[in-house]
Formats: structure tokens, sequence, C-alpha cells
RNA sequence: GCCGGUGUAGCUCAGGUGGUUAGAGCGGCGGUCUCAUAAUCCGCAGGUCGUAGGUUCGAGUCCUACCGCCGGCACCA
């Protein structure tokens, strides 16, 4: 049999795992079993990613050890994959032996193939995005979360990454299937044909412990590009899996698998993976999901009140796989009313009640020709799934439903059950109906594994249904007589306003649950920030350090926008002195110029001045920064003139 | 600012290479059947196909400009 290897991104245990997890797990899932009907021996491997700053930090928060926290985490994972159960062969832990074997021989094999250097680097370090900021210089935040910067000086040991810009250009170029979504592609091509090409890559670090050891390099741990994109290799040592036929992404980590991946692949002289799918991300009222703004959705509530086809329904038909798509529980319940329980499940309840009613609970099958269109619903649906076009797939599926529902009506099997002259007619239609009803259930298997194998025995069989082989689906059974079970309902209607309260209940149950295991209080309000990754404070200064910085009440006194820039305003602003300062703040996107014009605001004042899109600024707006938020300007409550100091 | 995508009925979206009255699902309204999970089936939505031009005998479907939204890059001190 042929192999079919797919992996889902390993998830980082900085956080429970939630609906954005469940969706590409559900979508690598179906897949593995469509390819299982296909005939191949598919295999499915996920797991965690486990190392770094913030998890030695969330630990040490959690008041554990970062061993004992990973653990949880990882099993919380596991768990929650179990109780979805995801045909899962392979779970990777990033903290596993075998893993970081694997880490080491890639590593040793692209050095020495020459690939490797080392060099020392010193610039602004960010420990909250365990990264280096570049071009930064004194007195610098974050840009992402607006956190001080660490001046941090270190030996690295480098991956010439430069050395494969133009292989990958060419490679992508040559290959338009290997990436996908082509928007995808696009944007990999335009960031790979950026001035200068790709720049080197630090893949180890000091700075940090909790880490694969570097071979050689006493001091240095690896970094997270070699540690965790190897785990789709190291998951499955030993067998002859490798290379995987499709990993399956989201859409923010495209470059890593779509440049890096590929490129230490090559460095190594390994083989590349067949393909890459990154979807879209499931917004939440049409807003990214994000802690802080309070509208994560975990799976496991929904699971518990709806079951785990629901869901996989849901997220696969609603949304078109590879876009974007909102997320919300009406829409779910709706969907699960309209298309689960009137639609397959009241099929299935109608025609097998017919049976048991009209012919004594047993059916004649392959009666005749097909009168209903199965044969293109099965090769639609078969391409949509080879796609990865899972919401084709299904409505293509439930087009035969519903073919089936109107010829029902047309034929009215009551009125021939009362002609006896119309027995044979009768029967033509119960078998009709019966094999459409089997060819959806097939179909339908890989999306809805649980409830067509339920399906599946009510039709009559005794085989499992997901050892159906979809190319001889065409093929109907050979004439027999089959005999039904009684008629059990597969899909009961839910009230939505019940439902979705009973969803919201679950969520806050879980939520509190999935915070202790977090080492969080389940009443702690959303902060600012991330709480599993609170602000480190900045080292401690003196009141001697402090006084050199020289904050200023000022006025703003003209305001524009900055050309050429989103996220700048070109201000001057009146500290008192002969003429209004001239400073350049990235705070466009919160403030629209016209408002800020009168407004008193704190400026650093003996900042050096920096040419930022050619203007000088001199001095810096005092800002709160929130996490992935908008800054929001310090104020006064109370009158204050014109230039005066703050201490 | 550059690059890519997108804007079609209340909502979610289909509408290869331009061609009669622009489609589906959901919701809503009316009706029907009774096998079925108050399910099914039938009918009804009069939508300037973002805006303005252009090409063409003819454009939702091609071109240009502009506007809105999304993303990538630049940018953020």
């Amino acid at each position: 049999m042929e192999k079919f290897y797919i992996t889902t991104p390993i998830y980082y245990v900085n956080a429970a795992p939630h609906i954005g997890h469940t969706y590409t797990t559900i979508a690598s899932d179906v897949y593995k079993r469509y390819k299982r009907m296909q005939g191949f021996d598919a295999r499915l491997t996920t797991g965690t990613d486990e190392h770094g700053q913030k998890i030695e930090r969330s630990a040490k928060k959690a008041g554990k050890s970062p061993q004992d926290f990973t653990d949880a985490i990882a099993a919380e994972f596991k768990q929650t994959w179990e109780n979805f159960q995801f045909g899962i062969d392979f779970f990777q832990r990033t903290t596993s032996s075998s893993h970081a074997e694997k880490v080491q021989e890639l590593y040793n094999r692209c050095k020495a193939n020459g690939y490797i250097y080392k060099s020392s680097y010193t610039g602004y370090y960010s420990v909250v995005q365990e990264a280096f900021v570049q071009d930064a210089k004194e007195g610098d935040v974050d840009p992402e979360t607006g956190q001080p910067l660490e001046l941090v000086t270190e030996e690295n040991c480098f991956f010439k990454l430069s050395a494969f810009t133009d292989k990958l250009i060419a490679f992508h170029e040559e290959n338009p299937d290997f990436l996908q979504p082509e928007t995808r592609r696009n944007e990999v091509l335009a960031f790979l044909k950026q001035e200068g090409g790709l720049k080197d890559l630090s893949i180890s670090r000091t700075t940090i412990k909790w880490g694969i050891p570097v071979p050689d390099e006493p001091d240095h741990v690896f970094y997270v590009w070699f540690d965790a994109l190897t785990t789709y290799m190291s998951a499955v040592s030993g067998t002859e899996l490798w290379p995987a036929d499709l990993h399956m992404i989201g859409k923010e980590i495209v470059r890593f698998h779509a440049i890096y991946w590929p490129a230490f692949l090559w460095a190594a002289d390994w083989p590349l993976p067949k393909k890459i799918f990154a979807h879209g991300w499931l917004l939440f009222d049409n807003n990214k999901m994000s802690k802080s703004r309070g509208n994560i959705v975990r799976p496991e509530p929904i699971r518990q009140a709806m079951g785990a086809d629901a869901l996989r329904y849901y997220l696969l038909r609603e949304i078109v796989f590879g876009s974007d798509g909102n997320f919300a529980y009406d829409a779910l319940v709706t969907r699960y009313n309209a298309d689960l329980a009137n639609g397959l499940g009241n099929l299935a309840s109608r025609t097998l009640s017919m049976i048991h009613q009209y012919r004594g609970g047993t059916v004649k099958t392959a009666s005749g020709a097909q009168t209903l269109p199965i044969s293109n619903t099965i090769s639609a649906a078969i391409e949509g799934y080879e796609k990865l076009d899972f919401s084709k797939a299904l409505e293509s599926i439930w087009g035969l439903i519903s073919a089936a529902d109107k010829y029902i009506v047309e034929q009215a099997p009551w009125k021939l059950a009362k002609d006896p002259a119309a027995a044979d007619q009768l029967d033509a239609v119960l078998s009709n109906v019966y094999d459409a009803l089997r060819v959806v259930t097939v179909l339908a298997a890989p999306v809805l594994p649980d409830s067509c194998a339920r399906i599946w025995k009510l039709l009559g069989f005794t085989t499992p249904v997901e050892s159906e082989l979809l190319g001889q689906l065409e093929d109907a059974p050979t004439a027999e007589t089959r005999s039904i079970p009684p008629v059990e309902p597969v899909f009961p209607r839910l009230d939505m306003k019940v439902t979705i309260d009973k969803l919201n209940d679950l969520e806050q149950q879980e939520a509190a649950r999935q915070a202790v295991i977090l080492g969080k209080t389940a009443e702690e309000p959303k902060s600012a920030v991330d709480e599993g990754t609170a602000i480190p404070l900045a080292p401690e200064i003196t009141i001697d350090d402090f006084v050199k910085v020289d904050l200023r009440v000022g006025e703003v006194k003209f305001a524009e926008r900055v050309k050429g820039a989103d996220k700048l305003l070109h201000l001057k602003v009146d500290i008192g002195e002969p003429e209004p300062r001239t400073i350049v703040a990235g705070i466009a996107l919160a403030y629209a110029p016209e408002t800020l014009v009168g407004r008193k605001v704190v400026i650093v004042a003996n900042l050096a001045p920096r040419k930022l899109r050619g203007l000088e600024s001199r001095g810096m707006i005092v800002a709160a920064s929130l996490e992935g938020g908008k800054p929001v300007l310090a104020g006064f409550l109370e009158h204050v003139p014109i230039g005066a100091r703050l201490k």
C-alpha cells in the first residue's frame, strides 16, 4: 500500500487547545481519512512545541518546572485530540529524546555541508518575542508589544539561508503546487525577491536554557527553527514515511515552512515535503481571536454539547478552506439543524422507516439504473476532497441528499404502498434512495466519521464504513436483499437558545479549568498583555538614571499623516521652546491627526533625534502600548502648563 | 507607499476562455404532502453585480482610474 504522510503544525504549549488548533487538526484528520478511503496507508503526525524562554517563564509563573508545565499542557492537547477521536498516529513532543537526536542530526549534516557558521551578534533583544529587533537603537521598545528591549551580545550559530535565495525562487516558480493556495505562494515569491535576498538565520541561543543542546557548543541551545520544524521528521524516525506528502499549516507560519524548511532540508541533503497547504484564520465576530479580546473559543464545550461531527462539518462546510472565515455559535447550530438534522439525519430516518413499514425491514439492492445523480456526486466529491476544497466536496454530497428528498416526494412511496400493482415500482424507489444514502454515507465519512459509522450500521452493514474504498463506490453492491436494524435518530434537532446557553456555560467551565492547568486563577481579568507572558520588569535603575530622562508636557500644534507610511504621524509639539518641535510618532492607526491638535501630551524631550521617513523626529511621545492593540497617549486630568517637567 | 486578493439578493457565497430574463444555501413569507427529526417538497427575494470611465455588436466576466475591506512587504522608538 502506498503511504501518505500528513502533518499538522506542532502546537505551542503556551496556551491550551483552542478552536484554531482544532480546525487545523480536523482538516488534517479529514484528509487522512479521505486518503485511507482512496487506498493509501495514510498517517498523521501532530505534537507540541515545548521549548523557549516563554515556556520557561510561563512555567515559573505557574509555579512549576518547565518539564512539569509542558507535561501538563502536552497531556491536555493529547487528551483533547483523543476526545475528538482524531486518527493521530504520531504525537511528537519537542522535549522527547528522539526529537533531540534528529535536530542534532540535521545540524550536523548542515554543518558538514558548510551551511553553519558562528558569529557574534550584538543587538536589542525582545524577551517576549524571543527575537532580536533589527536596527533597534537605545531606548527603543518592542515594536509589537511596546515592551523594553535588552541590549544583548550573543554568540550565535547561523544558518546560511542567504545561499538559497535563488534556488528557492526557482523552486517555487517551477512547482506552483508545492505551496497552496496560490495567494500564499505569491507572497512567498514577493518576499524572496526582496532587494538583497534572504538574510542568514540565527539558529541558536545562549540566553535560553530550556532547549536542545547544540552539538559541540556547550552554551548553545537550538532556537525555534531547527527545533520545531524537524518534528515532522523526528516523529517518524525509523519509518519510511519521510518525506511528508502534506504539511497542513495556518497562514501565519507560511514563511517558515515554504522558505526556511526547504532550505534546511537542501542543506542537509534530505528530501523535501511534497506539498504545503496553508488555511486561513477563524475570525470571531469578524475579529481575530486573541486572549486580550477574550474571544477564544474552545473545542471541548462544542464537542460535549453537539458532538465532534457537528464541529467538523460546520468548519469545513461553512468556510472555504484556505480563506479566513467567521466562527459563530448561532451559525454552528443553524448549520447543524439545516444540514445534519433536516438533511442527512432526516433522509436516513424517512428512508429506513419506509423500508421497515412497507417491506418489513428488508431492501433489495441494485435494482436498476441510477435515477439519482450518484455518479456525478461521487466524482465531484472526490475532486473536492483531493484539492482540499472541503466545502465544495460537502456541497456536492448534500446535493445528492437534496435530490433524494425531492425524488421521494415525486415518487410518493406512501401512495405506491397502497397499490398492490405498484409493488415493483416501490421496491425500485426504496432501492434507489437506499443506494443514494449508502453513497452519501461513504462520501461523508471522512468529515462525519462517528455519525456515518452509525448510519452505516443502520443501513445494515457490518463492516466499518471507513474500510470502504471510494474508487469502488460507484459499483452498486451485488443484487441481494439486505435487512436493516431498527431506526435510530442520528442528529436530533437542537433548540437554538438552549444549545447556545449550554455552549456558553460549558465554555466558562472549560476556560476556568484550563486556567488552572496554565497556572492562572480563573477570575484573573484579561490584562493588557497576554497573561502567560507578563511583561518582565526592566533592570532596576537609580534616581540618577531616571533624571536623565527629560519628560515634558507639550501641546500638539499641528498634526498630519506622513506620506508613504501608514503608522506615522508628523506632529509639531510646543513644549515652551521658541519653535514647536517636530516629532514623528507611530500612532496614526490609533489617532486621526485632527483630533490631536490642541491636546496635551507627554514627550521624551532629550531623546537623540532620529530620522524617520525623511523627517527628523526630535523626541518621542509617551503612550501605553497594548499587545496587538493600538497605542494610547498619556494625558492629564488636571490643567498643566506647557513645558512642565515630569518627575 | 509598493505587491497580491477582494467588493454580486437581509446573511454566507457560486458565477473557466465576455453572449438570451444574474444563480445557490440560510433566514423570512405563502402553499403542499404525510414516509420522516413541527422534517420534506413547491412558489415568492424584483439585487444600479463597490464607483466612474473605456474596449466590444454585446461585460458581473476584459482594460484604466478611484473608493472600501483583507493580507504580504516597507514602516513604528
